[in-house]
DNA sequence: AATCTATTCAACAAATATATTGAATAGATT
DNA sequence: AATCTATTCAATATATTTGTTGAATAGATT
Protein backbone atom coordinates (compact mmCIF):
# COMPACT_ATOMS: atom_id res chain seq x y z
CA UNK A 1 0.00 0.00 0.00
CA UNK A 2 1.31 3.84 -1.19
CA UNK A 3 1.31 6.90 1.10
CA UNK A 4 -1.29 8.08 -0.93
CA UNK A 5 -3.84 4.84 -0.89
CA UNK A 6 -3.62 4.50 2.85
CA UNK A 7 -4.29 8.35 3.19
CA UNK A 8 -7.26 7.82 0.39
CA UNK A 9 -8.36 4.80 3.03
CA UNK A 10 -8.22 6.79 6.30
CA UNK A 11 -10.04 9.25 4.91
CA UNK A 12 -12.30 7.75 3.09
CA UNK A 13 -13.43 5.72 6.65
CA UNK A 14 -14.04 9.21 8.54
CA UNK A 15 -15.96 10.12 5.85
CA UNK A 16 -18.12 7.38 5.89
CA UNK A 17 -18.34 8.19 9.13
CA UNK A 18 -19.11 12.15 9.14
CA UNK A 19 -21.73 11.70 6.53
CA UNK A 20 -23.28 8.83 8.47
CA UNK A 21 -23.58 12.04 10.95
CA UNK A 22 -24.58 14.98 8.03
CA UNK A 23 -27.89 14.93 8.10
CA UNK A 24 -30.89 16.77 9.99
CA UNK A 25 -32.98 13.62 11.37
CA UNK A 26 -29.73 11.55 12.43
CA UNK A 27 -28.46 14.42 14.41
CA UNK A 28 -31.78 15.06 16.26
CA UNK A 29 -31.82 11.22 16.47
CA UNK A 30 -28.55 11.17 18.09
CA UNK A 31 -29.38 13.90 20.49
CA UNK A 32 -32.25 12.03 21.46
CA UNK A 33 -30.40 9.14 22.20
CA UNK A 34 -27.72 10.95 24.32
CA UNK A 35 -30.55 11.09 26.59
CA UNK A 36 -30.91 7.51 27.05
CA UNK A 37 -32.56 4.24 24.57
CA UNK A 38 -35.26 4.42 22.93
CA UNK A 39 -37.61 2.14 20.25
CA UNK A 40 -37.70 2.76 16.90
CA UNK A 41 -41.91 3.26 17.58
CA UNK A 42 -40.56 6.28 20.16
CA UNK A 43 -37.71 7.65 17.62
CA UNK A 44 -40.21 7.91 15.03
CA UNK A 45 -42.50 9.65 17.00
CA UNK A 46 -40.02 12.29 18.69
CA UNK A 47 -38.52 13.32 15.59
CA UNK A 48 -41.65 13.42 13.44
CA UNK A 49 -40.64 10.70 10.55
CA UNK A 50 -42.33 7.44 9.48
CA UNK A 51 -41.44 4.35 11.33
CA UNK A 52 -39.85 2.96 7.89
CA UNK A 53 -37.92 6.07 7.71
CA UNK A 54 -36.56 6.15 11.34
CA UNK A 55 -35.53 2.50 11.10
CA UNK A 56 -33.76 3.54 7.49
CA UNK A 57 -31.87 6.30 9.26
CA UNK A 58 -31.12 4.16 12.42
CA UNK A 59 -29.87 1.76 10.03
CA UNK A 60 -27.25 4.22 8.72
CA UNK A 61 -26.03 4.89 12.00
CA UNK A 62 -25.93 1.29 13.04
CA UNK A 63 -23.63 0.37 10.14
CA UNK A 64 -21.50 3.21 11.13
CA UNK A 65 -21.04 1.74 14.22
CA UNK A 66 -22.27 4.82 16.28
CA UNK A 67 -25.59 3.44 17.88
CA UNK A 68 -25.93 -0.42 19.13
CA UNK A 69 -29.16 -2.19 19.59
CA UNK A 70 -30.41 -4.90 22.10
CA UNK A 71 -34.10 -6.49 22.28
CA UNK A 72 -36.60 -6.09 25.31
CA UNK A 73 -39.99 -8.05 24.18
CA UNK A 74 -41.16 -7.12 21.38
CA UNK A 75 -39.43 -3.68 20.77
CA UNK A 76 -35.91 -3.44 19.94
CA UNK A 77 -34.04 -0.06 21.55
CA UNK A 78 -31.31 1.69 19.85
CA UNK A 79 -28.62 3.35 22.11
CA UNK A 80 -25.39 5.73 21.40
CA UNK A 81 -22.43 3.05 20.85
CA UNK A 82 -20.64 5.26 23.08
CA UNK A 83 -19.83 8.83 24.86
CA UNK A 84 -17.45 9.66 21.42
CA UNK A 85 -20.21 9.37 19.78
CA UNK A 86 -22.26 12.40 21.90
CA UNK A 87 -18.33 14.04 22.19
CA UNK A 88 -18.56 14.10 18.38
CA UNK A 89 -21.92 15.34 18.26
CA UNK A 90 -21.58 18.00 20.52
CA UNK A 91 -17.96 19.22 18.92
CA UNK A 92 -20.15 19.68 15.80
CA UNK A 93 -22.99 21.45 17.80
CA UNK A 94 -20.41 23.89 19.06
CA UNK A 95 -18.81 24.57 15.38
CA UNK A 96 -22.48 25.19 14.11
CA UNK A 97 -23.87 27.58 16.88
CA UNK A 98 -20.38 29.56 16.66
CA UNK A 99 -19.79 29.69 13.27
CA UNK A 100 -22.95 29.41 11.26
CA UNK A 101 -24.50 32.93 12.38
CA UNK A 102 -28.99 32.02 11.15
CA UNK A 103 -28.25 29.11 13.72
CA UNK A 104 -27.37 31.60 16.50
CA UNK A 105 -30.15 33.94 15.30
CA UNK A 106 -32.63 30.68 15.24
CA UNK A 107 -32.46 30.00 18.56
CA UNK A 108 -32.16 33.36 20.13
CA UNK A 109 -35.71 34.76 17.64
CA UNK A 110 -37.12 31.56 18.51
CA UNK A 111 -36.60 31.98 22.45
CA UNK A 112 -37.15 35.58 22.59
CA UNK A 113 -40.20 35.72 20.78
CA UNK A 114 -41.46 33.37 23.05
CA UNK A 115 -39.84 33.41 26.59
CA UNK A 116 -37.28 35.73 27.63
CA UNK A 117 -35.47 34.99 29.88
CA UNK A 118 -31.72 34.81 31.10
CA UNK A 119 -29.67 31.46 31.45
CA UNK A 120 -27.26 29.71 33.55
CA UNK A 121 -24.23 27.50 32.11
CA UNK A 122 -23.07 24.20 33.77
CA UNK A 123 -20.15 26.56 35.48
CA UNK A 124 -22.74 28.92 36.86
CA UNK A 125 -25.34 25.80 38.21
CA UNK A 126 -22.04 24.12 39.37
CA UNK A 127 -21.25 27.62 41.62
CA UNK A 128 -25.18 27.98 42.91
CA UNK A 129 -24.78 24.37 43.62
CA UNK A 130 -21.48 24.63 46.12
CA UNK A 131 -23.54 28.04 47.70
CA UNK A 132 -26.86 26.21 48.38
CA UNK A 133 -29.88 27.47 47.94
CA UNK A 134 -30.66 26.05 44.20
CA UNK A 135 -33.34 23.91 43.29
CA UNK A 136 -32.40 21.36 40.04
CA UNK A 137 -35.95 21.15 38.49
CA UNK A 138 -35.35 18.18 35.22
CA UNK A 139 -38.82 18.59 33.31
CA UNK A 140 -38.06 15.92 30.88
CA UNK A 141 -40.28 13.14 30.65
CA UNK A 142 -40.08 11.02 33.39
CA UNK A 143 -38.99 8.13 32.00
CA UNK A 144 -35.64 10.00 30.56
CA UNK A 145 -35.18 11.03 34.13
CA UNK A 146 -35.22 7.91 35.12
CA UNK A 147 -32.85 6.78 32.92
CA UNK A 148 -30.15 9.58 34.53
CA UNK A 149 -30.54 13.09 35.89
CA UNK A 150 -28.77 15.55 37.47
CA UNK A 151 -28.08 14.47 41.27
CA UNK A 152 -30.78 15.99 43.29
CA UNK A 153 -32.50 17.31 40.75
CA UNK A 154 -36.60 16.95 41.19
CA UNK A 155 -38.54 15.44 38.24
CA UNK A 156 -41.91 17.19 37.05
CA UNK A 157 -42.57 16.36 33.22
CA UNK A 158 -43.28 19.75 31.83
CA UNK A 159 -46.63 18.68 30.49
CA UNK A 160 -47.67 18.79 34.46
CA UNK A 161 -45.57 21.28 35.75
CA UNK A 162 -48.24 23.50 35.85
CA UNK A 163 -50.57 21.41 38.54
CA UNK A 164 -47.57 20.11 40.73
CA UNK A 165 -45.92 24.06 41.20
CA UNK A 166 -46.40 23.30 45.05
CA UNK A 167 -44.01 20.83 45.50
CA UNK A 168 -41.27 23.25 44.62
CA UNK A 169 -39.94 26.09 46.95
CA UNK A 170 -40.87 29.69 46.11
CA UNK A 171 -37.84 31.14 48.37
CA UNK A 172 -34.72 29.22 46.63
CA UNK A 173 -34.04 29.76 43.21
CA UNK A 174 -35.11 27.00 40.61
CA UNK A 175 -32.89 26.15 37.35
CA UNK A 176 -34.91 23.81 34.64
CA UNK A 177 -32.80 21.76 32.54
CA UNK A 178 -34.10 19.43 29.73
CA UNK A 179 -32.50 17.68 26.96
CA UNK A 180 -30.12 20.41 25.59
CA UNK A 181 -29.56 23.24 24.35
CA UNK A 182 -32.28 23.29 21.37
CA UNK A 183 -34.96 21.56 23.82
CA UNK A 184 -37.31 24.27 24.64
CA UNK A 185 -39.14 21.98 27.58
CA UNK A 186 -36.65 24.24 29.96
CA UNK A 187 -37.86 27.46 28.02
CA UNK A 188 -41.22 26.27 28.79
CA UNK A 189 -40.75 25.60 32.27
CA UNK A 190 -39.35 28.82 33.24
CA UNK A 191 -42.30 30.57 32.05
CA UNK A 192 -44.31 28.96 34.16
CA UNK A 193 -42.48 29.67 36.95
CA UNK A 194 -41.79 32.78 36.61
CA UNK A 195 -45.50 33.14 35.60
CA UNK A 196 -46.09 32.08 38.88
CA UNK A 197 -44.28 33.87 40.85
CA UNK A 198 -41.07 31.32 41.26
CA UNK A 199 -37.16 32.71 40.87
CA UNK A 200 -36.17 30.37 37.88
CA UNK A 201 -33.81 30.62 34.47
CA UNK A 202 -32.78 27.67 32.50
CA UNK A 203 -29.47 25.66 32.17
CA UNK A 204 -28.08 26.30 28.33
CA UNK A 205 -26.76 23.12 28.11
CA UNK A 206 -28.95 19.51 29.05
CA UNK A 207 -28.25 16.48 30.65
CA UNK A 208 -25.69 14.84 28.44
CA UNK A 209 -23.74 18.01 28.68
CA UNK A 210 -23.52 17.52 32.29
CA UNK A 211 -23.46 13.48 32.08
CA UNK A 212 -19.77 13.82 29.57
CA UNK A 213 -18.24 16.41 32.17
CA UNK A 214 -18.53 13.28 34.80
CA UNK A 215 -20.40 15.30 37.24
CA UNK A 216 -22.71 13.88 39.77
CA UNK A 217 -25.90 11.62 38.35
CA UNK A 218 -28.41 9.82 39.76
CA UNK A 219 -29.50 6.70 37.99
CA UNK A 220 -33.01 5.02 38.76
CA UNK A 221 -33.67 2.57 36.42
CA UNK A 222 -31.93 0.76 33.51
CA UNK B 1 -42.67 29.95 14.15
CA UNK B 2 -43.51 26.11 15.71
CA UNK B 3 -41.02 24.46 17.77
CA UNK B 4 -40.95 21.56 15.14
CA UNK B 5 -39.93 24.77 12.29
CA UNK B 6 -37.12 25.57 14.42
CA UNK B 7 -36.22 22.47 15.30
CA UNK B 8 -36.21 21.65 11.56
CA UNK B 9 -33.99 24.94 11.03
CA UNK B 10 -31.41 24.23 13.55
CA UNK B 11 -30.62 20.98 12.86
CA UNK B 12 -31.08 21.83 9.10
CA UNK B 13 -28.14 24.28 9.58
CA UNK B 14 -26.24 21.77 11.63
CA UNK B 15 -26.36 18.79 8.82
CA UNK B 16 -25.62 21.84 6.45
CA UNK B 17 -22.00 22.65 8.44
CA UNK B 18 -22.02 18.67 9.20
CA UNK B 19 -22.00 17.88 5.17
CA UNK B 20 -19.42 20.33 4.47
CA UNK B 21 -16.60 18.16 6.31
CA UNK B 22 -18.24 14.64 5.03
CA UNK B 23 -16.01 14.12 2.58
CA UNK B 24 -12.63 12.47 2.43
CA UNK B 25 -10.83 15.48 0.01
CA UNK B 26 -12.44 18.06 2.57
CA UNK B 27 -11.52 16.02 5.55
CA UNK B 28 -7.83 16.12 4.01
CA UNK B 29 -7.98 19.47 3.28
CA UNK B 30 -8.90 20.65 7.11
CA UNK B 31 -6.30 18.45 8.72
CA UNK B 32 -3.49 20.12 6.07
CA UNK B 33 -5.10 23.68 6.70
CA UNK B 34 -4.46 22.92 10.78
CA UNK B 35 -0.76 23.62 9.99
CA UNK B 36 -1.19 27.24 8.37
CA UNK B 37 -2.78 29.06 5.58
CA UNK B 38 -1.99 27.27 2.23
CA UNK B 39 -2.35 28.27 -1.29
CA UNK B 40 -5.15 26.59 -3.40
CA UNK B 41 -2.33 25.41 -6.05
CA UNK B 42 -0.50 23.79 -2.61
CA UNK B 43 -3.29 22.04 -1.44
CA UNK B 44 -4.49 21.09 -4.91
CA UNK B 45 -0.94 19.52 -5.33
CA UNK B 46 -0.45 18.28 -1.29
CA UNK B 47 -3.94 16.14 -1.49
CA UNK B 48 -3.27 14.97 -4.89
CA UNK B 49 -6.73 16.86 -6.58
CA UNK B 50 -7.21 19.06 -9.71
CA UNK B 51 -7.33 23.02 -9.15
CA UNK B 52 -10.59 23.16 -10.39
CA UNK B 53 -11.36 19.89 -8.27
CA UNK B 54 -9.42 21.36 -5.31
CA UNK B 55 -11.15 24.72 -5.77
CA UNK B 56 -14.51 23.32 -5.82
CA UNK B 57 -13.87 22.05 -2.15
CA UNK B 58 -12.82 25.25 -0.90
CA UNK B 59 -15.87 27.19 -1.85
CA UNK B 60 -18.31 23.90 -0.21
CA UNK B 61 -15.61 24.88 3.28
CA UNK B 62 -16.26 28.36 2.50
CA UNK B 63 -19.89 28.49 2.53
CA UNK B 64 -19.74 26.67 5.65
CA UNK B 65 -17.83 29.56 7.16
CA UNK B 66 -15.15 26.83 8.25
CA UNK B 67 -12.21 28.73 6.22
CA UNK B 68 -11.32 32.08 5.84
CA UNK B 69 -9.30 33.31 2.67
CA UNK B 70 -6.45 36.59 2.29
CA UNK B 71 -4.90 37.61 -0.73
CA UNK B 72 -1.29 37.95 -1.24
CA UNK B 73 -0.12 39.23 -4.11
CA UNK B 74 -0.91 36.73 -7.55
CA UNK B 75 -1.96 34.24 -4.48
CA UNK B 76 -5.24 33.22 -2.21
CA UNK B 77 -4.28 31.64 0.69
CA UNK B 78 -7.02 29.22 2.53
CA UNK B 79 -6.82 28.98 6.79
CA UNK B 80 -9.30 27.52 9.39
CA UNK B 81 -11.66 29.87 10.48
CA UNK B 82 -10.80 29.40 13.89
CA UNK B 83 -9.98 26.73 16.55
CA UNK B 84 -13.23 24.90 16.50
CA UNK B 85 -12.96 23.84 12.99
CA UNK B 86 -10.08 21.65 14.15
CA UNK B 87 -11.74 20.58 17.51
CA UNK B 88 -14.38 19.38 15.34
CA UNK B 89 -12.29 17.60 13.07
CA UNK B 90 -10.54 16.35 15.93
CA UNK B 91 -13.48 14.70 17.56
CA UNK B 92 -14.57 13.29 14.43
CA UNK B 93 -11.24 11.55 13.78
CA UNK B 94 -11.03 10.27 17.24
CA UNK B 95 -14.83 8.56 17.33
CA UNK B 96 -13.35 7.21 13.55
CA UNK B 97 -10.69 5.67 15.24
CA UNK B 98 -12.08 4.11 17.80
CA UNK B 99 -15.13 3.17 16.60
CA UNK B 100 -14.10 2.29 13.12
CA UNK B 101 -11.77 -1.16 12.97
CA UNK B 102 -11.26 -0.64 9.66
CA UNK B 103 -9.20 2.25 10.45
CA UNK B 104 -6.94 1.19 12.89
CA UNK B 105 -6.43 -1.83 11.56
CA UNK B 106 -5.53 0.37 8.41
CA UNK B 107 -3.20 2.30 10.30
CA UNK B 108 -1.56 -0.69 12.56
CA UNK B 109 -0.87 -2.30 9.27
CA UNK B 110 0.60 0.15 7.28
CA UNK B 111 2.40 1.26 10.12
CA UNK B 112 3.81 -1.83 10.79
CA UNK B 113 4.37 -2.88 7.02
CA UNK B 114 6.68 -0.28 7.29
CA UNK B 115 8.18 1.23 10.38
CA UNK B 116 7.54 -1.02 13.35
CA UNK B 117 8.24 1.32 15.85
CA UNK B 118 6.62 2.52 19.25
CA UNK B 119 5.20 6.06 19.67
CA UNK B 120 4.48 8.25 22.47
CA UNK B 121 1.36 10.20 23.13
CA UNK B 122 1.64 14.34 24.07
CA UNK B 123 1.24 13.53 27.76
CA UNK B 124 4.24 11.58 27.22
CA UNK B 125 6.38 14.18 25.48
CA UNK B 126 5.08 16.45 28.27
CA UNK B 127 6.70 14.30 30.91
CA UNK B 128 9.94 14.12 28.48
CA UNK B 129 10.31 17.57 28.32
CA UNK B 130 9.97 17.96 32.63
CA UNK B 131 12.53 15.58 32.44
CA UNK B 132 15.20 17.20 29.90
CA UNK B 133 16.95 15.39 28.06
CA UNK B 134 14.75 15.23 24.93
CA UNK B 135 15.23 16.61 21.37
CA UNK B 136 12.23 17.53 19.82
CA UNK B 137 12.37 17.19 16.29
CA UNK B 138 10.18 18.63 13.68
CA UNK B 139 10.22 16.69 9.92
CA UNK B 140 7.22 18.71 8.12
CA UNK B 141 8.61 21.00 5.14
CA UNK B 142 9.75 23.98 6.63
CA UNK B 143 7.48 26.12 5.74
CA UNK B 144 4.91 24.57 8.20
CA UNK B 145 7.46 24.60 10.66
CA UNK B 146 7.98 28.63 10.00
CA UNK B 147 4.35 29.09 10.44
CA UNK B 148 4.26 27.51 14.12
CA UNK B 149 6.47 24.92 16.14
CA UNK B 150 6.71 23.34 19.22
CA UNK B 151 8.37 25.07 21.71
CA UNK B 152 12.67 24.42 21.28
CA UNK B 153 11.98 21.96 18.50
CA UNK B 154 14.53 21.45 15.59
CA UNK B 155 13.47 21.76 12.21
CA UNK B 156 14.79 19.10 9.12
CA UNK B 157 12.36 18.28 6.57
CA UNK B 158 12.31 14.53 6.45
CA UNK B 159 13.92 14.81 2.71
CA UNK B 160 16.66 16.31 3.84
CA UNK B 161 17.03 14.10 7.40
CA UNK B 162 19.59 11.72 5.88
CA UNK B 163 22.03 14.47 5.43
CA UNK B 164 21.45 16.26 7.84
CA UNK B 165 21.73 13.73 10.96
CA UNK B 166 24.82 15.15 12.55
CA UNK B 167 22.61 18.03 13.79
CA UNK B 168 21.18 15.85 16.22
CA UNK B 169 22.84 14.36 19.39
CA UNK B 170 23.16 10.86 19.70
CA UNK B 171 22.69 10.40 23.15
CA UNK B 172 19.44 11.95 23.87
CA UNK B 173 16.13 10.56 22.80
CA UNK B 174 14.53 11.62 19.85
CA UNK B 175 10.58 12.40 19.52
CA UNK B 176 9.88 13.27 16.25
CA UNK B 177 6.44 14.21 14.68
CA UNK B 178 4.72 15.88 11.79
CA UNK B 179 1.15 16.94 10.72
CA UNK B 180 -0.94 14.50 12.88
CA UNK B 181 -2.00 11.02 13.66
CA UNK B 182 -1.98 9.81 9.75
CA UNK B 183 0.92 11.93 8.73
CA UNK B 184 3.84 9.35 7.85
CA UNK B 185 6.93 11.70 7.58
CA UNK B 186 7.58 10.74 11.32
CA UNK B 187 7.44 7.18 10.88
CA UNK B 188 9.87 7.93 7.92
CA UNK B 189 11.80 10.08 10.37
CA UNK B 190 12.70 7.52 13.28
CA UNK B 191 13.13 4.38 10.50
CA UNK B 192 16.05 6.34 9.51
CA UNK B 193 17.56 7.79 12.88
CA UNK B 194 16.71 3.81 14.67
CA UNK B 195 19.46 2.87 11.15
CA UNK B 196 21.88 5.23 12.06
CA UNK B 197 21.92 4.25 15.48
CA UNK B 198 19.93 7.32 17.07
CA UNK B 199 17.16 6.59 20.14
CA UNK B 200 14.17 7.52 18.12
CA UNK B 201 10.15 7.47 18.84
CA UNK B 202 6.82 9.27 16.88
CA UNK B 203 4.60 11.82 18.51
CA UNK B 204 1.43 10.10 17.91
CA UNK B 205 -0.31 13.01 17.85
CA UNK B 206 0.71 15.96 15.01
CA UNK B 207 1.30 19.83 15.72
CA UNK B 208 -2.50 21.11 15.55
CA UNK B 209 -3.12 18.82 18.28
CA UNK B 210 -0.33 20.33 20.60
CA UNK B 211 -1.17 24.07 19.75
CA UNK B 212 -4.81 23.28 20.49
CA UNK B 213 -4.30 21.90 23.82
CA UNK B 214 -2.20 25.84 24.65
CA UNK B 215 0.75 24.09 25.11
CA UNK B 216 4.47 26.27 24.55
CA UNK B 217 4.70 26.81 21.04
CA UNK B 218 6.93 28.94 18.77
CA UNK B 219 6.04 30.91 15.70
CA UNK B 220 9.10 32.22 13.22
CA UNK B 221 7.20 33.60 10.23
CA UNK B 222 2.89 34.69 10.00
C1' DA C 1 -48.02 -24.27 15.82
C1' DA C 2 -50.45 -20.10 14.74
C1' DT C 3 -50.71 -15.42 15.31
C1' DC C 4 -49.27 -10.91 16.30
C1' DT C 5 -46.31 -6.94 16.18
C1' DA C 6 -42.24 -4.12 15.84
C1' DT C 7 -38.98 -3.53 12.69
C1' DT C 8 -36.64 -4.00 8.30
C1' DC C 9 -36.28 -4.52 3.41
C1' DA C 10 -36.95 -3.56 -1.64
C1' DA C 11 -38.12 -0.73 -5.31
C1' DC C 12 -38.86 3.49 -7.07
C1' DA C 13 -38.62 8.70 -8.10
C1' DA C 14 -36.65 12.99 -6.89
C1' DA C 15 -32.95 15.59 -5.16
C1' DT C 16 -28.09 16.28 -4.19
C1' DA C 17 -23.08 15.56 -4.56
C1' DT C 18 -18.92 14.72 -7.33
C1' DA C 19 -15.13 14.93 -10.92
C1' DT C 20 -13.91 16.60 -15.36
C1' DT C 21 -13.43 19.80 -18.92
C1' DG C 22 -12.69 24.18 -20.73
C1' DA C 23 -14.07 28.99 -20.49
C1' DA C 24 -14.43 33.18 -17.60
C1' DT C 25 -12.88 36.39 -14.07
C1' DA C 26 -10.51 39.30 -10.74
C1' DG C 27 -6.77 41.28 -9.50
C1' DA C 28 -1.74 41.80 -9.80
C1' DT C 29 2.15 42.97 -12.67
C1' DT C 30 4.26 45.06 -16.64
C1' DA D 1 -3.99 50.04 -20.72
C1' DA D 2 -2.52 45.45 -21.81
C1' DT D 3 -1.13 41.23 -20.21
C1' DC D 4 -0.58 37.54 -17.12
C1' DT D 5 -1.88 34.21 -13.71
C1' DA D 6 -4.22 32.07 -9.92
C1' DT D 7 -8.60 30.97 -9.06
C1' DT D 8 -13.47 30.35 -9.95
C1' DC D 9 -17.43 29.28 -12.68
C1' DA D 10 -20.57 26.63 -15.81
C1' DA D 11 -22.00 22.60 -17.98
C1' DT D 12 -22.13 17.85 -18.10
C1' DA D 13 -22.32 12.91 -16.84
C1' DT D 14 -22.29 9.80 -13.04
C1' DA D 15 -23.03 8.36 -8.49
C1' DT D 16 -25.14 8.83 -3.98
C1' DT D 17 -28.78 10.15 -0.76
C1' DT D 18 -33.51 10.62 0.60
C1' DG D 19 -38.55 9.71 1.46
C1' DT D 20 -42.47 6.90 0.30
C1' DT D 21 -44.98 2.83 -0.32
C1' DG D 22 -46.13 -1.70 0.65
C1' DA D 23 -44.38 -6.27 1.35
C1' DA D 24 -41.31 -9.30 4.13
C1' DT D 25 -39.19 -10.88 8.40
C1' DA D 26 -37.82 -12.14 13.04
C1' DG D 27 -39.00 -12.96 17.25
C1' DA D 28 -42.55 -12.66 21.02
C1' DT D 29 -46.85 -14.09 22.63
C1' DT D 30 -50.92 -16.91 22.64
Amino acid sequence: MTKREFKDKVYGELATITKSMANPHRLEIIELLAQGKFSVEQIAEQTHLSIANASQHLQVLKTAQLVDINRQGNFIYYRLANSNVFKAWKALRELGVERIATIEKLVKDFRKSKFDFESVTIDDLIQKIELGKVTILDVRPESEFKKGHIANAISIPIDQLSKRLKELPKRTEIVAYCRGPFCVFADEAVAILIKAGYKATRLEEGFPDWQIQELPIEVSMN
